[in-house]
This record gives structure tokens, C-alpha cells and sequence, in this order.
DNA sequence: CTGTTAGCGCATTCAC
DNA sequence: GTGAATGCGCTAACAG
């Protein structure tokens, strides 16, 4: 087996150093005419060389082996102060990045998460993706965003995505779920955030994380219904998102804790524009009711202005009530009651689970929820501060 | 130079298949006593297996050699029909998710771009990476989402992220670049969104896209002077932020162009606290003013809703106005007079230039600057529709 | 404390 | 149209 080991080619930018010229320092100025340090590359000032230092040259340039290089990098085995000075000044002078793809395939690791969320709009998303990000990055993982609105080949872009991490976290309010999980078939772990257990499919390697729906639906429902409101309506859509379903369970719960019969939703999307519609309709006298409780903050918000320009009271004739505690939530008059999400923690929660998912834990068996708070303010009909 | 030729090593998981055992369809259920179906790996059910299906074990699997998995995944090369549905029942059956870090050593390409940005509050950041991140994946580039706020070593993290992608845009709002150009020597294509150019070092690898701030400041505040205030004050702190700074030069011009002279900013910082801080030391007189300039929509709102909260008249006693046009803007009374940005296209235009250049285009010399526009509502002193 | 040596899994010439 | 061989740059045993 005494062959000729493999033996790395030599490169064009690297000069023939045959192993039976161990010229310690700097080799690499041999063949080149010692006019310039070896410090400038030979290329047009301004431009990024088409190939940069690699672990090659860091090594050759320091006089030592590539392992050296990578142990003082890593920071992990001991190396001797004169070296470890030595390999700096290299990867100095040389401005050496190393390639992550390289270790990634090394390690056998990606070192990345991916966070697949719908798109950005409002503070909910924005606040998930911060929250994850920074739990992320505390655990030394990077964050690859897909933002699922507008892709035309969603199923493709999650499997490419797939490609480049070591887990997967996909918010649950969307038809997202089901589609990820054919997509990965469960090669990698997957934390479904704010989704619902029947909703996902794939349950083995997925596991659940959201904030508490139902009971804190049903008690602003309850709350609404102690103002001496009567005809509530619930306004979104709760079929393609199930956190929206979960609180239109909550609302249909407190009605029902008084032997009442709740409406049916008012089937409307996450738009400004459609609260001006639900408004219009109410104003028509096509919708009736006392009190409307949204599914969340955009929607009230949008639903309560129009009717106030409209000339009628909020509270008075009818009260609004949101979801989410968005900024604008507490600018206007009267202020929204409103109920305020975890947000932030859910993202934290994602990123928790998911490391320890790719650090080989099995899948929680029940979703873990994160609780939620209720912020009264004037818009259910309690008096304004 | 006829010597034992690199052989891949027998992995553990795939069998001695001897060169001279050509069996054509599933050589690899050979070793295992064919109970089962290949299809499902003898792992625990529902643990995902420590290692996945390779390009070699497909390639084995389908009869073929990796070169042809490659060809028919890659969809470059021509293949035959036949041969192509052999490779895509096996990545179906094997489940094979490709390895990103694999693909990028070979192509030497990351195929991403990575996006710094302080933190994702309000709209303005989160229509920016909307717009990155929707032109980085038509580019089909993945991006790697850095928020600096709350890093402890962000020059640290930044030189992480240049280890994993091809360029990288950064918000110039901050003291990010001069850090970034420090960790980065010019090893990547760097295009800073929102800075200027004198704040910018290692220029010749940076490339700068903005909006117009200066004109449009000055066009905003002379609006407010056509209004008959006199004593303005600009509030917000120019210095850390170029941005900002430029939104005072426009004030001052539009000072300068009447022969008036500017007062200095009041320097505070972006957040709603600080806006009520303000609008305190007006209420105590500690501040003259008829009419106030912020630099952002979260500090005018503040400082407005504060303002009425005490029984100020805005604009009749006092006119204010932002910058940004947040959504809370439309909804507060009056409407806010403010600046909308075009956030997206910034986003989408950094992305699109940072492509440019990992292309191997040079920078480009002047920075690109997008329009603004002013938006006219009732906070400035102009009639409510 | 340091160097040698194999791979990691994929894309990619070349041959055929 | 297909296969064999090679290298991308790095980490991690394993020797010394």
C-alpha cells in the first residue's frame, strides 16, 4: 500500500513547493521576483481577486501545516503562542475568509436555520424573525429567511432551502405546513410555529410551538359580553390559519358558557381595505351587531376608523376589539383592547427547539404554548383612562 | 503514474459494490435479507437517520453513475428520458435532500447574500429585506439575515457571515459599515443601503444605494415655513446616522434659501420614550417651537399624541411632522405630514447590485439614489380633507 | 505541540 | 448519452 499517497496539485496561484524544499518562511516569494511584499496580490487594485487565501496559503505563508491553521481558527486544540502569532500575521497580511461551505461539508453540519414565514408586514412577523435571529445567533447558527408570499414555486424553494440547513421553521397560520412537509418528507427537524396539530402532517419529525389561542379568545369574548353586548360578530377568516380557528373557538366557547349560540365568522382576509368593506357593510345595515371582535389589530383598526368617520360611536354603538397589540393599537382613540402575543418568545422558543431537534432530542409529543395577556383598553366599552 | 487509482472508501452504509458486479437494479438490497423494501432505511421510525442519502447512494440505486444524478438534478446536460426516471424514482424513494455546502465547494459559489441590519422595529426594515430578499431569490440567491443590535461582537459576526455568502449589503443608518469594512478588507462585494459616501471607508470595494434625503427635506421644510411657523426645530440625531444627517442639511437649506438660520438639532434618539421626554420639556418651556421636524414617524407620533394628551392643538398651536410614513400615521388625527421612501426598491436594488458585482462587475463610482416623496396630510398646518 | 492524511458530497472535465 | 477521475477547502483522527 506504499503507492504514491494523494498528493494535492499544485495550483496556479501557489508555487511547486516540492516537499524536499523546506524553506521555512516565505516560500511563496521564490519564484516571484522579490520586488513587492508578497502582501499584494498581483491583481488590479480595487478588485476582489478572482480566488482568495485559502487554508494553503494561510500555511504556507505562516511556515506551518494546515492543521495548525485550523486549530488556531477553531480555537479549540493548543498551539503555541510564537505560532499561533505567526498564523495571525498570515491570515492578516493575507485578509483570509474562510470558506463555510468548506467546514459546513467538513463537519457535516450547515450551521444555519431557516426561518419560512409568509411575508413581513406588521409587527408580528417582524418581532418572530427577531426573536429567532437572536437565539439563533446566540446558539452560533445563521438564519436563512424564505419569505413564502410571492414565490411562485413554494414547494421548491422550501426543498432548496432544505439543501442549505440543518432544521427548518415554518410559521403555521398558512397553507405553508402541509406543503413543507411533502417537501421534506422528514429528512430535517421541523418546528412549526402558531400552527395546530391536526393541521401538520409529516407529525413525526414536526413539532409545535404558539401562543395560547382559545382561552384567552374566549375570555375577551366574555369580557365583550359583560359590557352588556349581544350580538357579537367574529370578523377573519379562521379556515386557512389555524390560530384564527383556535380563537373563533374561544369566541364560540364564551357564548356558549352562557347558553348562547355564537355567528358565524365573517370570512374576511388580513387587509385594510377589506375592514373598510366589513365597516361599509355594517353602515348598509347589512351586518348587524354591537360588537365586533377581530381577528386581529389591522382589521379592528381599519373596521373602527371607518366607522368613526362615519359619524358613529366606538364604543358607544358598537364596540372593536383586535388581536396582537400592534403600535397603532395604542395611538388610537379610544385606544384598542386588544390581546398581546409572546411574539417575541415564540421565535426564541423555535430556535431553542430546533437546535435541540438537530442536536439529536426527539420531537416534543405536545405543542408547547406560551401564554397571553388580555390589554384592556377603550374600544370594548371600559371606561378611558 | 499508472498507480492505484483514488478509490472512494466503502462508506458504512453502502456495500462493497465491486466494479465487477454490475447488477443492475437494487445492488444494494443484496447484503440485506430482502424482508423489507429498500425503500424504508433501518432506522427507528420517525428519527430522522444520522445520515441521509448521498449522490452516490441515488446513483447506485438508480444504476448509474453520480454524474448522471448530477446531470438530470442539475437539469443542464442532456439525458435520456429513460435514465432520467431510473435517477428520479431513486431520489424519490431515498428521499435525497442534496447537500448545499457540497454544491457550493464544488461550484465555488455560496449562492447567498447576507443582509445587516440593526433590528426589524417599524416598516422601514422590514420592506427593505422584503424587497432584498424577493430579488435575491429571483436571482436565486438565499439570503442570511445579520441583526446587530444586541451582538456583542458584531465585527465578529459579520466576518461569520462573509464565511458563508458571496456579498453582503448593510444598513448604512448605523456604525455598522466602518466595522463591516474593517471585518470584510474588501474580500467581498459590499453595498451599503442608506449611508454616504464620506462615511464609508474601504471604498473601493463599497458601493452605496440610498433615497434622496436632502432635497426632500428641504422641500418639507419649507412647506412648514409656507405655513407661516417661524421657529422650527429639527428633532433627531444626525450624527450616527447619514440619513438623519441629511435630513438636517435640508433643513438648514431650506433656511439658508430665506435667509434664516436653522436651530441645532434636538438630539435625541428613535424611540417613543424619547418623544414623550420631548414633548414634555415644550410643555414646560424649557423648548420654543411652532412647528416641529422629526426624523422618523415614531418620534412625531410621540411627541403629537403627548402634545394633545396635554391640551395642545396640533397644528393649530403647534405643527409636526415625520419621516417615513408608517401606518399609524394614516390613522392618527390629524393625518401625519411626512416622507414616504421608497424602503422596497431600496431593498430590491441592493440586491440587485450586490449580483452585479459578484458577477464581476465593478462598483459603481457615484451611489444611486431612489426619489422620495412628500406626503401632505393635516399635521403640518394643511387642511384636513 | 505539530504535521500527515483522509475523506466530507458534489460538479465537472475528459474519454468513450 | 454516459462513466471515471479529480478537486473544491476544510476538519479531524492519528501519528509523532
Amino acid at each position: 500500500m506504499a503507492t504514491t499517497p494523494r498528493q494535492r496539485p499544485q495550483r496556479t496561484d501557489r508555487p511547486s513547493a516540492a516537499p524536499t524544499t523546506p524553506s521555512p518562511e516565505s516560500s511563496a516569494s521564490a519564484p516571484t521576483p522579490a520586488t513587492t511584499p508578497a502582501t499584494t496580490p498581483a491583481t488590479t487594485p480595487g478588485v476582489t481577486p478572482a480566488v482568495g487565501a485559502t487554508i494553503y496559503s494561510v500555511a504556507e505563508r505562516a511556515g506551518v501545516s494546515i492543521a495548525t491553521v485550523s486549530r488556531v481558527l477553531q480555537g479549540r486544540a493548543v498551539v503555541s503562542e510564537a505560532t499561533r502569532q505567526k498564523v495571525l500575521e498570515a491570515v492578516e497580511s493575507l485578509h483570509y475568509v474562510p470558506l463555510g461551505a468548506a467546514r459546513s461539508l467538513a463537519v457535516r453540519h450547515h450551521e444555519a436555520y431557516g426561518l419560512v414565514i409568509p411575508e413581513l408586514t406588521g409587527p408580528y412577523y417582524s418581532e418572530l424573525l427577531m426573536g429567532f435571529e437572536t437565539r439563533a445567533a446566540e446558539l452560533g447558527q445563521s438564519v436563512i429567511l424564505l419569505l413564502a408570499n410571492g414565490k411562485s414555486d413554494v414547494p421548491g424553494a422550501v426543498g432548496h432551502l432544505a439543501t442549505r440547513v440543518d432544521g427548518i421553521a415554518v410559521l403555521g397560520s398558512a397553507a405553508l405546513p402541509p406543503t413543507l412537509a411533502r417537501a421534506l418528507r422528514g429528512r430535517k427537524p421541523v418546528v412549526v410555529i402558531a400552527g395546530s396539530s391536526p393541521h401538520v402532517p409529516g407529525g413525526d419529525s414536526v413539532e409545535l410551538v404558539a401562543a395560547e389561542n382559545v382561552h384567552s379568545a374566549e375570555q375577551l369574548t366574555a369580557h365583550v359580553l359583560d359590557h352588556g353586548r349581544s350580538r357579537l360578530l367574529y370578523v377573519g377568516d379562521p379556515d386557512p390559519a389555524p390560530d384564527i380557528s383556535e380563537r373563533y373557538a374561544g369566541f364560540v366557547a364564551a357564548h356558549a358558557a352562557r347558553g348562547l349560540v355564537a355567528a358565524e365568522p365573517v370570512r374576511v382576509p388580513f387587509r385594510e381595505s377589506e375592514g373598510v368593506a366589513v365597516a361599509d357593510r355594517i353602515l348598509s345595515g347589512e351586518l348587524e351587531a354591537d360588537a365586533l371582535v377581530c381577528a386581529n389589530d389591522e382589521l379592528a383598526l381599519s373596521i373602527m376608523t371607518r366607522l368613526q368617520d362615519a359619524g358613529r360611536d366606538v364604543p358607544g354603538d358598537i364596540a372593536v376589539v383586535g388581536w396582537d397589540d400592534v403600535m397603532t393599537s395604542r395611538y388610537v382613540r379610544p385606544g384598542m383592547t386588544t390581546v398581546r402575543q409572546p411574539v417575541h418568545e415564540l421565535g426564541v422558543l423555535a430556535a431553542e427547539r430546533l437546535h435541540q431537534r438537530v442536536d439529536g432530542a426527539a420531537p416534543l409529543p405536545a405543542p408547547v404554548l406560551l401564554p397571553t395577556e388580555v390589554v384592556l383598553r377603550g374600544s370594548c366599552g371600559c371606561p378611558t383612562p
